[in-house]
RNA sequence: GCCCCCAUCGUCUAGCGGCCUAGGACACCGCCCUUUCAAGGCGGCGGCACGGGUUCGAAUCCCGUUGGGGGCACCA
């Protein structure tokens, strides 16, 4: 691309910001040399911004980004996009490495290992300056002091007259300024951004290949967009879009995932490399996961929405082999209809992503999830959990720690030795509502003889049931027939034997067998979902069973 | 306002002109198994947004409509 004419040298030498001692392109060319990877090797990136908790679609694009370079023998890099100072939030980028770590989408490479640092823009100033310089000098930027309210004015005439929103044609006003006015303002020390001089003509348009979504045309860019933002600020750094072409270009990458609605802005940036002399990239735009709120959708967002925030599934304690299952499961559908191990070993395949926004549907991932943690033994289930619980529940990870043997116990229950393992936990904060109850720390004793869980049935006959049950108590032994004693104490006090029996004749009986087994169940663990009684009760001890038992005796 | 993307059961999807009276998974419902909770087995409900073309033949290709989403910042 030739050249426009170039700015005034000495307009040029007297912009402050840039100091005299500023590198020219060459010198970054050098140090960061191109990779020399095998072809076919992708290098990748993610680049988070870091105002808050990482968003569940920065994981899914990461485990894109990570998958695509590690299935062709490339490199994934992170790089912090803190170009907005004013949105930074403290430990953010701390966060986002817990969440690498915990979802196993730990960067190839970043600020610790990298040679192609530094990861950080903020960093970055120097390179970014040097860039600027070279594009202002060639004529394809320009300095620009319109203020925030004539900016404000244009955009409002803009409404008015029905033309397009932006900074462009003879709505910018600086564009081609003559040499002295801005000679002028500078004189007088006013603030300036300077400004892209897009090449785009009205009625041009833009085609590209997405590696997603195929050939796609749109409206070439025409806006003046910003590079660099205003010199009162301090340390000064470029927009986004600036940033994207400098760094992706110097930090050697090869592909760039990112979300959908980056799509319109592809013209601005390959502008952008072209002006710079930078090769074009090929971008891969990825469907954003979406929401649904009412009748409609909508992008999922981390203002309303707890599930978009990577730390509602690390509090939760979704494993992260279920979260990257469902995750995958998303991106290539192929993945989702095979079972999980292969699902996590196959690569994604860009060309196979779906190109409408998915709903983020957290009742398969639970489904996902419990399939995934049924897979694993007693053991395992206890090295996680407790690990989990470590940093997100402190005081189950002090129960855990002082009963390991009881834990490990419960957990055994129709978990070993089974063809078919309980499903009952989908994620590790399930733990204290599923097995809480083991732990006479975790339990409360059921007082309250009307208590809603007995599902309704009168508290004098609960009272009978817990007393009748405590009455000569015969703790389970093995092949003994330890639930002989709660079908005996049913039939004693007139509950129907069997669910069919009392259906056939309900005004007969005060409930059936499933009743009192509830009821007795209820007393022992506080709820009305859990493992075999007699299995409970062998784990718990009988004085611990006779304990829970009395709890309702000992009321009033 | 302008530009772009998208459209198969409630949800995620298979389908890339005839294997489709549209297949699977989750959810939901029912039945079976079961002395209790689950798990498991079997079955059911339920969809190609609409209208035009093209074709011997369309969920699949084209056009339009409608609907949804995204973008048009000194935010990324």
């Amino acid at each position: 691309m030739p050249d426009l004419p170039a700015a005034d040298a000495g307009l040029l030498a007297g912009l402050p910001g840039f100091p005299a001692d500023l590198p020219g392109p060459q010198h970054w060319e050098d140090r960061y040399p191109p990779r020399g990877l095998p072809g076919g090797a992708q290098v990748t990136r993610f680049s988070p911004s870091p105002t808050g908790f990482l968003h569940i679609g920065g994981v899914y694009t990461v485990m894109i980004d990570a998958d695509v370079a590690r299935h062709s023998g490339g490199t994934y890099l992170l790089r912090i996009e803190d170009t907005d100072q004013a949105r930074l939030v403290e430990g953010a980028v701390g966060q986002f490495a817990e969440a690498f770590a915990y979802f196993d989408v730990v960067p190839d490479e970043d600020g610790s290992n990298g040679a192609y640092g530094p990861y950080v823009q903020s960093e970055r100033a120097e390179i970014y300056l040097t860039y600027v310089r070279e594009l202002l000098r060639r004529g394809h930027a320009y300095p620009c002091f319109a203020t925030k309210a004539e900016l404000a004015e244009i955009a409002g005439k803009q409404r008015t007259a029905g033309a397009l929103p932006g900074y462009y044609g003879r709505w910018a006003i600086w564009r081609d300024a003559p040499a002295e006015r801005v000679a002028e303002r500078l004189a007088a020390g006013e603030p300036y951004v300077v400004r892209f001089r897009s090449p785009g003509v009205a009625g041009a348009r833009a085609r590209f290949t997405d590696a997603i979504r195929g050939d796609l045309v749109q409206d070439d860019n025409r806006n003046d967009a910003v590079i660099l933002k205003s010199s009162d600020q301090q340390p000064r750094l470029p927009t986004y879009h600036f940033a994207h072409a400098v760094d992706d270009h110097l930090m050697r990458v090869s592909l760039v995932i990112r979300g959908e609605e980056w799509l319109s802005s592809v013209p601005l940036h390959h502008q952008l490399f072209d002006a710079l002399g930078f090769d074009r990239i090929t971008y891969a735009h990825l469907a954003l996961l979406m929401k649904q709120d009412g009748t409609s959708r909508r992008k999922l967002s981390k203002r309303k929405d707890p599930e978009a925030s990577v730390t509602f599934y690390i509090q939760q304690g979704y494993p992260a082999e279920a979260v990257q299952y469902y995750l995958r499961g998303l991106a290539n559908g192929r993945l989702a209809e095979v079972p999980l191990p292969e699902a996590l070993a196959s690569p994604i395949r860009l060309s196979d992503c779906g190109t409408a926004g998915p709903l983020v549907d957290l009742v398969k991932l639970d489904d996902i999830s419990a399939d995934f943690i049924a897979t694993l033994t007693a053991p395992e289930v206890l090295a996680r959990l407790a690990a989990w619980a470590q940093p997100n529940d402190a005081e189950l990870a002090q129960v855990l720690d002082a009963e390991p043997d009881l834990a490990l116990r419960a957990l055994a229950i129709e978990r070993e030795g089974t063809d078919h393992p309980r499903k009952d936990l989908r994620k590790w904060a399930d733990f204290r509502t599923g097995y809480g109850y083991f732990f006479p720390q975790l339990h409360s004793l059921v007082t309250d003889p009307a208590d809603a869980r007995f599902g309704g049935l009168p508290p004098g006959l609960v009272r009978e049931l817990a007393a009748g049950f405590a009455d000569g108590y015969q703790p389970p032994e093995p092949g003994g027939e330890w639930f002989g004693q709660i079908r005996d104490l049913a039939a004693r006090l007139g509950f129907a034997p069997s669910q069919k029996l009392f259906k056939q004749d309900p005004a007969a009986y005060p409930g059936s067998i499933k009743d009192a087994s509830q009821a007795i169940r209820v007393l022992l663990t506080g709820t009305g979902r859990s493992p075999d009684l007699a299995a409970i009760a062998a784990v718990l001890g009988p004085n611990e069973v006779l304990r829970r038992v009395r709890g309702v005796l000992e009321s009033n």
